[in-house]
DNA sequence: CTTTATTTTCGTTTTCTTTCAAATTAGTGA
DNA sequence: TCACTAATTTGAAAGAAAACGAAAATAAAG
């Protein structure tokens, strides 16, 4: 196991578990206690940790600087662009899916103002955001629900939007690619974006530019099963032609 | 145990209790009260407690601390007693249900603490509150979102309980009485009650004592299906009684 | 004045730091 | 490609520091 390894293994030991001694690190990644010391010296420089005697903390995470409201102030105004482009889409009366990301999160935002339109959703952050506004009706996926990205994901939720049929879902991606499709890093979450999709008529992706091109490790779903991409004017330019090819409209704002 | 969890317990401990002994503190984190002395004394140093002769009191609460927030943060102590309580019964590895109300959600507050606790709960307040700890594992039930209560009901919720079973339940109610039950105002939310007590092995009602002897219009379930009811010691006297006489355990706060 | 709590002191245990040597890796130049 | 050197990583050991518990002396409370 490379260090690197060992260093991360730690960080996220640490954040699942709350605090954890120098013993049981040294245990859980079989290197000497002396080392294990080492390394929290070094995240504890880094602030990656708090280090503590006889063990160590994860550093605390003040409320509006986890992982996602900071992904959400950047890009603010991209995002912004791309769910009015999104929004403009959806007729009065239909059914919607909302996937569950920052880009979703804006175009419910925007929507909030629309009556009369059903939205469903696997993430939490969209539900309260929709639920801000009286005349909106929501359907919250249920599920295990992912810490780090607020959203409901496993078998519950997949046998949830099995059984619902919507007119338009809007998906948001890591990583989109003309070659591989749409890419995700984490499996749960991309199990449950096939069963979005499957439940859809048709399927809008949202993203801002530096997703294209990008491929991650899970894929879920081919270019071609999309309607048309919704994304930036910063995305490389033979990704975005690439996809074109591929009879996917691309919407550029 | 690390030492900084320790203090961390400690100054947990007193922001819940108000006010504890040496003697008490050391039983609870299991040293000695020496040894809690020197972390009172440390943490007296650093403002996070205040320390008395025999024990300490926790930190007086900031300034700008009205009339109002006085009452506010009393109901909120009520609540966080009831909720101390409802813990205590919690035993590791178990999973629970946490039904929708804000004495539900002082519960979860303080369940995020407990690791391997599996939550699951209808109520998104409840589910983003636990996943503000790192170890928590929350299940979210899906079902059409109620604005008001930011909670799921509907045919999805009800289902999707029907096929979980659990160790135990806390249950909020509006309305609680001996002859009449546990009663609500919203149909569809009395409906999701009734399945969140079918799923569970042993039911708890938490409530302050306003609620006790009140009737509203649905009514979800009888008081002896309840092991017992978590209340206030301002509730009626005649209603506790009457609710004794029917076999359920009555725990004051 | 009695009881209880605190301070002080001391020894033990645990953890940390420092230092050194072996092992691994990266880079260099023939 | 093949040694050779330099830097980094790792483990081991010894001394320093901190945490903890126990007991005696002192102070506070009723």
């Amino acid at each position: 196991m490379l260090m690197v390894d060992r260093l991360r293994r730690i960080v996220e030991l640490l954040r699942t578990h709350g605090s954890l001694s120098v013993a049981f690190l040294a245990g859980e990644t079989g290197v000497t206690e002396q080392t294990i010391r080492r390394d929290l010296d070094r995240l504890a420089a880094q602030g990656q940790v708090i280090r503590s005697h006889g063990g160590a903390t994860p550093p605390p995470s003040e409320p509006g600087d986890d992982c996602f409201t900071a992904r959400l102030s950047q890009a603010a105004d991209a995002k912004r662009r791309i769910a009015m482009a999104a929004v403009a889409l959806v007729r009065p009366g239909e059914h919607i899916m909302l996937d569950a990301g920052t880009t979703t999160l804006a175009i419910a935002r925007l929507l909030a103002g629309h009556d009369r339109i059903k939205v469903i959703t696997n993430s939490v952050p969209v539900a309260t955001e929709m639920a801000q506004r009286p005349a909106s009706d929501i359907v919250l996926i249920g599920g295990e629900l992912r810490v780090s990205t607020l959203s409901t994901v496993g078998p519950m939720a997949r046998e949830s939007f099995g059984r619902l049929h919507v007119q338009k879902l809007f998906l948001a991606a890591s990583g989109i690619d003309a070659e591989r499709g749409f890419t995700n890093s984490n499996l749960a979450e991309a199990e449950i974006k096939q069963a979005m999709i499957a439940a859809a008529e048709e399927v809008y992706a949202v993203a801002d530019g530096s997703k294209l091109g990008r491929v991650l490790l899970y894929s879920f779903a081919a270019i071609e099963q999309v309607k048309a991409l919704i994304t930036t004017a910063n995305a490389p330019h033979e990704a975005l032609e690439a996809i074109r090819m591929r009879n996917v409209d691309v919407i550029l704002v």
